[in-house]
DNA sequence: CTATTGCGCCTACAGATGTAGGCTATTCCG
DNA sequence: CGGAATAGCCTACATCTGTAGGCGCAATAG
């Protein structure tokens, strides 16, 4: 039903100011964009929203001369396939690794520990 | 120095058998990735393998008519930088949500909770 | 009403990726 | 020794990505 298109790198960070703005035109995501990094070219985003809308990534709606973007799936959903996509491919799809990894690679302090298990006991 | 190459999603599958069982011929990786997976086709497998040799995460030594395949990147490494470019593409590079949303997720069993606590509590 | 500015649409183009086929030299079977 | 099998090398080609430029229409400024 609800597939999960496949979102790179780039147009991640254009779905998040969406995901984060929504509704939006491209100039109100450009601007978030810009004050992250100053490089981007609204020539680039306007591609790339145009690419989003096609993978059905984003819908827009004609407001007057401006499109106004909304997401068409959902964050968590395009988090949960990107981690597994991701966990499957450099851990063979378990979890316990990971985390392994994660704590062991990311010195972290004993306030972080703590603060994940607390996570981990929320579930 | 030590730059990590970018390795593709197939690349991996290649790497991982490279990393386990180096070194290796083509028809070594190929058995191996033919058993998890029959479609592999050993055309392809010799492109990956050029690739993953041009962008320095394979070095190879001729030995008679074929070649001897072993990582030049390991595989820590690679995880790594995998793992860092997914969570800031998705996470935007904090841990804890990270943790969250896979436990959230994936629903775990006590069991696995115990076990990742464990994790933690080890580092 | 006319000229300018801004919008989305279409085009471009190089590099990465997935997936292989063809070619030439070397090796092994008989 | 001669032909078949095999190895790597080079080529191919459709997509996807990153990064824009140009065009024509529409709204807005004067």
């Amino acid at each position: 039903m609800n597939k999960i298109p496949r979102i790179s790198e780039t147009e991640w960070e254009v779905m998040k100011v969406v995901w984060a703005a929504s509704p939006c035109t491209a100039l109100d995501v450009f601007g978030s964009l810009k004050t992250m990094d100053s490089s981007w070219h609204l020539k680039t985003l306007k591609t790339l929203l145009a690419r989003l809308v096609q993978k059905r990534a984003l819908t827009f709606k004609k407001e007057g001369r401006a499109y106004i973007y909304r997401p068409a799936v959902k964050q968590t959903d395009c988090v949960t396939a990107a981690s597994e996509t991701f966990l499957e491919k450099v851990f063979g799809g378990s979890l316990r690794p990971m985390i392994a990894h994660f704590v062991e690679h990311r010195k972290l302090s004993g306030r972080e520990i703590a603060e994940l298990k607390r996570v981990l006991e929320e579930h």
